[in-house]
RNA sequence: GCGCGGUUAGCUCAGUGGUAGAGCAUCGCUUUUACACAGCGAGGGUCGGGAGUUCAAAUCUCUCACCGCGCACCA
C-alpha cells in the first residue's frame, strides 16, 4: 500500500494537489478535450459579486454546476463552464458606502473619477480572492475564458444592445415618478422595492366641504386637486368646481375632479391629489392635465420638507426643512388646533414601499430616467413568454414556470437609470435641445441644433441590464467563435431569488439580441438556511463559511452535504453535523480503497466466476445514477450512491469478499463506484483513481475527470 | 387582491398509485487485521383533518385547518 494511503483520509493533504493537476492538464478548457468530442455542453456561471468573500450560497452553485460539468465531460461532451465576476453595481455601491462610512468618509464628497478608481481596485481585489476560493471548492471551470462584467468587450456589447433598443423604440427617456431611496440617493427598479406591512395613523382631514383620508399628511402642501369617483353621488355637485379650503398655510382654493381610480368605499371616497409625491396621484394628474395644476414638489431628495414655493405664506418656514415624519407629527397637532382634523384612525394597516437594502421608506420623485419598454407590442416580454410557452426554456422545478409567467403578466416598464458612480455609464448625450444622442463616445456636435456643448447622462445602468446580457456577451456575440459553438447554452443554474432580476431579463434580452434563447434549462436552487430553518446572517451568528468548513472537513464532504436532501427550488438546510457525516463517508471510501488495494496486492485480479446478481445491482445503479443526473435529480443520485456504497458495497460485498475473495469483481465494483462518485466528490475520487489499477493491471494513466462514464 | 408552495420518525428532509425511508439525534452491544470519522442491533410515524376515485392512496381529486413564499401604485 502506498504510504500516502494512511488512515484516516486527510482532505487537506489531497485537495490542493489534485486541483493543481486538473488545472495543469488543461481539460477545463473544452478546446483541449479530445477532438472527437464534438457535442457541446455549456454552463455560464452566475458571476459572483466581487464585493466580498464567497458565502455558502456560492458553494451551492459551484457544487451543482460542477456536478453537471463533470458528468457531461465524462460522457464525452465538449464541456464549457465559463466563470466570471460581477461588478454588481448598486450592491457593491452599498457595500462600499458602508466601508467609507466606517472610515468617516462619504461617497457624496468624493469626485466621480476618484471614487470609481477606488471602487475598481476594491472590486478587483475581491475578484482575486474569489477566484482562489472557487478553485478551493473544486470548480472545474475554464479559467482561460473568465469574464468580468466591466471588461471592455462586455461593455461594448451592452452599449450595442442599448443602441439597438433605442433605435427600435424599446428604451426611452421620460420624466416619471420613480422609487427614490433618500439614503442611497438613487432610484430603484420596482423589483428593488420591498413592501412592508406597517401600522400608521390614517388622518381624516377637512378640505372645506369635503373630508378626506390620508396617511401622508405632510404631502398635503403639494396637493393640486381633490378627486372623487365619477359615480359617487355624494360629491356629484362638487365635481369640476373649485372649493375654498383652510390650510396650515392660510386659505386656498382647490379643484374637485372625477376619476375612476378612486374607490368610493375607501375612507370618505374622496382623495387628495399630490402628483409630485404619489404614484397614483401622478397617474391621475396625467389623465387630468388640462384641468389641474402640475406636480408641486414639497419634499426634497433627502426626505425633508421643501416649502420654498410657499415662502410668502404664513407658517411655511415652520415646516420647511423638517424630516417627513417630524413634519407629519407637528402638522397633526397643528391641524387639530386649527380644527382641520376630523378624526384619526391610529392603527391603519397598510404596505409601505421601502429600500430592499436599507429599509428606508422610499420617497417617490419625478425624475428623467431611462426605461425599457415592456408593455408595448411587440415587446421584450412577448418574446420571452412565447419562447417559454413553446417549451424552448424548461424550468426546474416545473412550478417555477407558473411563477415566471405570473410575473411577466404583471410587468411594467423597467427603470434602468441609477444615480450612482459604480457601473456602466449610460451612453447618452444631451445638449439642451430635445435631441438625445446615443453613443459610447462623445459626439462632436448635436446634429439637430449644432451645439458642441454636450454632456453625458450622469447615471449608470441598473446592473441587471448589463448582466441580463451575460450569456451572449461572454461568448463574444455576434462574431465570436465561442458564440457559434456554445450558444444557446444548456443550463442556467442559479438561486430562485433572482428569477426575475436576472433569469427573466436574460431570456428577454437574449432573445431580443440574438434571436435565440440563452439557455435551454433553468435550474433554480433555494436559499441556504441553518438546521433550525433560520436564514444565515452575521447578526444571528449562524453563518457557515464554506471555505472554513471545507478546510475542516474537506471540500468533498461539504459538497455532498449541500446536495443530499436538497431538492430544486426548496431551501437548503445545512449544518456542521451534516457536513461531518459526509466527511465520514469520504473516510469510508478511503478505507474501502485501502482494502481493495490490499486485496489486489495479495492476489492479482484474474477471471473468476462472475456474480450476476452483484453485477446486476451495480448495473442498475449506473442506470439510475445516469438517469437522475440527466434529469437534474442530483440529490437522488447522491443519496443512492451513498447508500449503495456504504450499505451494499461496503457492508455486504466487501464483507463477503473477506471470506470468498474475488479481486476482479471487487475491482470492477470499485472502479465503477469511484467513477459514479466523481462528480460529487471530485478530489478524493481523483486521488484514488491514481492508485487504482486498470482492468488490465497497471495504474490508471488518464485523469478520472476525462475518463468515460460507466455505460448504463 | 392575484399567484405559487408546504404540512411524512425528536430535528432536517427524501419518497408521487402497490407491504412507510435517509441523515443527524437517542438507546444497547461489539475494540473482528479497510474503516471507532467503524460495525451490529433497537426504539420511534394511524404520512395535518375530513371526504372521494381505485382491487390498492403519503402519492390522484375535492374540501377544511395551519404555515411559508412571490407579485401588487388602494389613498
Amino acid at each position: 500500500m502506498p504510504s500516502d494511503f494512511d488512515k484516516p483520509y486527510d482532505p487537506k493533504a489531497v485537495e490542493p494537489e489534485i486541483y493543481e493537476k486538473w488545472e495543469k492538464s488543461g481539460f477545463f478548457n473544452p478546446d483541449k478535450l479530445p477532438k472527437k468530442w464534438t457535442k457541446t455542453f455549456t454552463i455560464i456561471m452566475p458571476p459572483p459579486n466581487a464585493n466580498g468573500a464567497l458565502h455558502i450560497g456560492h458553494a451551492v452553485f459551484v457544487t451543482l454546476e460542477d456536478i453537471m460539468t463533470r458528468f457531461e465531460r465524462m460522457r464525452g461532451k465538449k464541456t464549457l463552464w465559463l466563470p466570471g465576476a460581477d461588478h454588481a453595481g448598486f450592491e457593491t455601491q452599498v457595500v462600499f458606502d458602508k466601508k467609507l462610512e466606517k472610515e468617516g468618509r462619504s461617497r457624496f464628497k468624493i469626485p466621480r473619477e476618484e471614487l470609481y478608481k477606488e471602487m475598481l481596485s476594491f472590486t478587483l481585489e475581491n475578484k482575486k480572492i474569489m477566484e482562489t476560493q472557487l478553485r478551493k471548492l473544486g470548480a472545474s471551470c475554464d479559467w482561460s475564458r473568465e469574464k468580468f462584467t466591466l471588461d471592455p468587450e462586455i461593455i461594448t456589447t451592452v452599449y450595442d444592445t442599448f443602441k439597438k433598443l433605442y433605435g427600435d423604440g424599446l428604451v426611452y427617456r421620460e420624466n416619471k415618478i420613480v422609487n427614490w431611496c433618500t439614503k442611497h440617493q438613487t432610484t430603484l427598479s420596482d423589483l428593488e422595492v420591498k413592501y412592508v406591512e406597517r401600522k400608521d395613523p390614517l388622518y381624516y382631514i377637512r378640505y372645506g366641504p369635503v373630508t378626506l383620508a390620508t396617511v401622508r399628511l405632510e404631502t398635503k402642501f403639494g396637493d393640486t386637486a381633490v378627486a372623487v369617483n365619477p359615480k359617487d353621488k355624494r360629491y356629484k355637485n362638487l365635481v369640476g368646481k373649485e372649493i375654498e379650503i383652510k390650510t396650515l398655510l392660510g386659505p386656498a382654493k382647490i379643484k374637485v375632479i372625477a376619476d375612476g381610480a378612486v374607490d368610493q368605499k375607501f375612507g370618505t371616497g374622496a382623495v387628495k391629489v399630490t402628483p409630485a409625491h404619489d404614484p397614483n396621484d401622478f397617474e391621475i394628474w396625467k389623465r387630468h392635465k388640462d384641468e389641474i395644476p402640475g406636480p408641486r414638489v414639497v419634499i426634497d431628495q433627502y426626505g425633508r420638507m421643501d416649502l420654498r414655493e410657499f415662502w410668502d405664506r404664513p407658517n411655511s418656514k415652520k415646516y420647511h426643512g423638517l424630516k417627513v415624519m417630524e413634519a407629519r407629527k407637528i402638522m397633526e397637532e397643528d391641524m387639530q388646533k386649527e380644527g382641520l382634523m376630523v378624526k384619526i384612525d391610529p392603527d391603519y394597516a397598510h404596505a409601505v414601499a421601502t429600500c430592499y437594502k436599507c429599509g428606508t421608506i422610499l420617497e417617490p420623485r419625478i425624475l428623467p430616467q431611462w426605461f425599457v419598454r415592456m408593455t408595448a407590442k411587440p415587446s421584450l416580454r412577448d418574446l420571452a413568454v412565447r419562447a417559454v410557452k413553446k417549451g424552448e426554456v424548461k424550468f426546474i422545478p416545473a412550478r417555477t414556470e407558473k411563477i415566471f409567467m405570473h410575473w411577466m403578466k404583471n410587468l411594467r416598464d423597467w427603470n434602468i437609470s441609477r444615480q450612482i458612480v459604480w457601473g456602466i455609464r449610460i451612453p447618452a448625450w444631451y445638449c439642451g435641445c430635445a435631441e438625445i444622442i446615443v453613443s459610447p463616445d462623445p459626439p462632436a456636435k448635436c446634429p439637430k441644433c449644432g451645439s458642441k456643448n454636450l454632456v453625458q447622462d450622469p447615471d449608470v445602468f441598473d446592473t441587471w441590464f448589463s448582466s441580463g446580457q451575460w450569456p451572449f456577451a461572454t461568448l463574444g456575440y455576434p462574431n465570436g467563435k465561442d458564440f457559434k459553438t456554445f450558444y444557446p447554452t444548456d443550463v442556467m443554474e442559479t438561486g430562485h431569488d433572482i428569477l426575475f432580476f436576472w433569469v427573466a431579463r436574460m431570456i428577454m434580452l437574449g432573445l431580443y439580441r440574438t434571436g435565440k434563447i440563452p439557455f435551454r434549462t433553468v435550474y433554480l436552487h433555494g436559499l441556504v438556511r441553518d438546521k433550525d430553518r433560520q436564514k444565515m446572517s452575521k447578526s444571528k451568528d449562524n453563518v457557515i463559511d464554506p471555505l472554513g468548513v471545507a478546510e475542516l472537513y474537506g471540500t468533498d464532504a461539504l459538497r455532498l452535504a449541500l446536495v443530499i436532501g436538497n431538492t430544486a427550488g426548496n431551501d437548503i438546510i445545512i449544518s456542521e453535523e451534516k457536513i461531518r457525516g459526509y466527511r465520514n463517508f469520504a473516510n469510508k471510501i478511503w478505507n474501502a480503497t485501502r482494502f481493495v488495494l490490499q486485496e489486489i496486492k495479495k492476489s492479482p485480479p484474474k477471471a473468476e466466476k462472475s456474480d450476476k446478481i452483484k453485477l446486476g445491482k451495480l448495473k442498475r445503479l449506473v442506470k439510475e445514477t445516469t438517469r437522475d443526473l440527466e434529469s437534474h435529480r442530483f440529490h437522488h443520485a447522491a443519496e443512492h450512491l451513498y447508500h449503495f456504497f456504504w450499505h451494499y458495497y461496503a457492508d455486504k460485498v466487501i464483507e463477503e469478499m473477506k471470506k470468498k475473495p474475488n479481486p476482479l469483481l471487487l475491482l470492477e465494483f470499485h472502479r465503477t463506484l469511484i467513477k459514479l462518485l466523481h462528480p460529487f466528490l471530485p478530489h478524493i475520487t481523483e486521488k484514488i483513481w491514481e492508485e487504482l489499477p486498470g482492468p488490465a493491471g497497471g495504474k490508471n494513466k488518464k485523469l478520472l475527470m476525462i475518463e468515460s462514464w460507466p455505460k448504463p
